[in-house]
DNA sequence: CGCTGGCACTCCCAGTCGACGGGTGCCAGG
DNA sequence: CCTGGCACCCGTCGACTGGGAGTGCCAGCG
């Protein structure tokens, strides 16, 4: 499979051809069954990190084997199918006693009575859980990913094309949420007269963010007095943390001279909208087209959806919190609070610069997470390197 | 939101809830056919396109009835329907003649044989086209529109806050693309130093918008060298126009001592990509959830849509194209030349600034075009004066 | 005791049939 | 030129049916 003339062409070019009718992986499968092969033998007690029951081992690959086979196919899994993919050497009877175990535990359920069996929420929990610890992406996607998002002009842009590469790789909607910036120590503070009675207030983080804030000037201010305003915010302001800006501007106020005081109270306020749109405009959402295509989500359903998908706040604060460590997260059906993403998971993870951002993806809960999970991976890694390397 | 007895609002309403049941037709088919059929016979009028043939009154009545009535039901409407709503004081029978008539002109057409008629492309074009001059909005509307948009931090905000208004009031998707800035003259030019390696160039046009490109900066370059560059900037840019910053730059790299050619170059090397992406990062869209609503778009059909608003710079083609006039434009169904947007309309409209941006919306053809003529028309006129009440 | 093949059963799906009804086109008569 | 009447067309809906996939259970086997 590795041996191309033009690796990264080759990738694209497949990338973009399987997507009409989404073969999604072609990581999982073959490395499922030689675990299963192995599992099978030693049956080795797992470690139990949180209150899972037990499941001996061939339950555990009939479980991996419905997971993938209904994540690939889309059509419920019959036991027949399961002795053939899992390459079990039993009947398809036994395993069909043991999918009613499973379906009595709570993995697996069917749509109607006496159709093939669907991974739960449960069950998709459980297959990720066992997934061995990180799933590596293939070399030629890794490089992929690596162009995608080796070079970049700005942040801003950075984080587009992050949000762009990682919905077209996982063919999911993406996520991208810029680092919070309140820690970050400004460069610039900068006041450009626009017109008479108004003014553009720039603040340029180290991280090369930049906030800009219109601010109404008090109408009797003259070009002299916005000089030495720009002159004492420039000096004081400089160096200081995002988030202390407008406690420090405040303060500017209050010391100075009657004659400045309502200019700098302009400023000030200016400053204090500054935190609370702040994270709002900055959430980059790419690759909304694949809900469309997905059969999991119905009009009304995919209607609501997108309209989440609209509230900036929302997906930031959905974002942030599923993201509080370090680890990747995953969040499936109904692990997600929010009403209308019950159908739907999310794998995110946390990428650090002076503060943590994080990015992920949304899609149904029939996805590959194996891969998906590998993706995400590799783009928060990449993203974070390529960031460093712009503030080198 | 607005009030449920007002009538605009309540047709806004009612097409966005009978989504649901609504049949879908191809309008395109029996629309050829018919239009076949009538060359074949009457092979007069071949030359002329844009010429609107004679309707006699009670033609026009009809297929105006037509067209809201579909509009709102969204189900094939009969003659005696037409009876009805229009209250003409013949019979059903007669109606039937007339507009056995309206179809083999092409103004309308059947989905099946003896099913309702539906408007065609060309009838609504005719409705269009025979609006009154300038629909206004009614008074609740009008005021809402006000309230969204009256205040803007900035601009960048107010676009934003221009499409999401937009898309609530017409619940369609709505576009919005920012004044084109090369006319814009600058207000500011500052370099940034972010780290030894590079720094940021921010460029502030007097309509308060900030274009931000980081640059490499040549490994020796010192803060004093970089102190020299930021003078001559600051000094020689200010005043000029976007468009001519780059070729500004460039002609000071040459001129300039060798020890600060490259950081110049650098600078200059930074600006020439500005034009190119500069309208690309500045197209606003919102509502894609309504399309999901829109039984007009199949799921496939509905993916490439979507699709087709995430690629920015298509849209801003798309939408600059449409709004070569000052007049509101219409574009429905086979008049748009993006193969994806045959089933759908655009509504544009373009707005003065220092230099023209324009605004539309997107949706269905079957849309209630009255109203939304007026709302974009509406929108368009408070945007231009908020933007002028920003820059006063 | 666990595994197996066999078997009856359940239920979805796709296709067929027929009744229904809305809408049409046409025609003959005012 | 308009009208009521009438035959006809066709899509929709419900009922019915056969096929098929998958299940649960059971008795028998190693």
């Amino acid at each position: 499979m590795a041996s191309p003339s033009d690796p990264a062409a080759r990738t694209a070019a497949r990338v973009a051809a399987d997507g009409a009718d989404a073969v999604h992986l072609e990581v999982a499968v073959p490395a499922d069954a030689a675990r299963a092969a192995v599992e099978a033998v030693a049956e080795a007690d797992d470690g139990a990190p949180s209150e899972e029951e037990p499941l001996d081992a061939r339950k555990r690959t009939i479980l991996r084997a419905i997971v993938s086979e209904y994540v690939s196919r889309g059509e419920p899994v019959g036991s027949k199918r399961v002795v053939e993919v899992a390459r079990l050497e039993v009947s398809a009877a036994t395993v069909r006693n043991e999918m009613s175990a499973l379906e009595s535990l709570g993995y697996i359920a069917q749509p109607h009575t006496s159709a093939g069996r669907v991974p739960t929420d449960k069950g998709y929990r459980r297959f990720v859980d066992d997934l061995s610890a990180d799933p590596a992406l293939d070399g030629a996607r890794r490089e992929l990913v690596q162009e995608l998002l080796g070079t970049a002009s700005d942040v801003e842009d950075l984080l587009a094309r992050t949000s762009s590469a990682l919905s077209q790789l996982t063919r999911l909607v993406s996520l991208v949420i810029a680092p919070a910036v309140d820690a970050a120590r400004l460069k610039l503070c900068e006041l450009v007269g626009l017109s008479p009675g108004s003014a553009l207030l720039l603040l340029v983080a180290d991280t090369g963010r930049v906030e800009k804030r219109s601010v109404e000037l008090p109408a009797e201010t003259t070009e002299h007095d916005l000089d030495r305003v720009r002159i004492v915010l420039s000096e004081q302001v400089r160096g200081r943390r995002l988030g202390d800006v407008h406690a420090t501007i405040s303060r500017l106020a209050e010391d100075a001279p009657s004659e400045l005081r309502e200019v700098l109270r302009a400023v000030a306020d200016a400053t204090a909208r500054e935190l609370a749109d702040d994270t709002v405009h900055h959430v980059f959402v790419g690759g909304q087209a694949s809900l469309a295509g997905d059969e999991a989500f119905e009009r009304e359903h995919l209607s609501r959806v997108l309209q989440l998908l609209e509230e900036r706040a929302t997906l930031a604060r959905l974002l942030a919190e599923a993201t509080a460590d370090d680890r990747p997260t995953v969040r499936i059906g109904e692990e997600n609070e929010v009403e209308d993403l019950r159908a739907a998971s999310l794998v995110a993870q946390r990428y650090q610069l002076v503060t943590a951002g994080s990015l992920g993806v949304l899609g149904p809960t029939r996805m590959d997470y194996a891969t998906v999970l590998a993706t995400v991976r590799a783009v928060a890694d990449q993203l974070q390197e390529t960031l460093l390397d712009l503030s080198r």
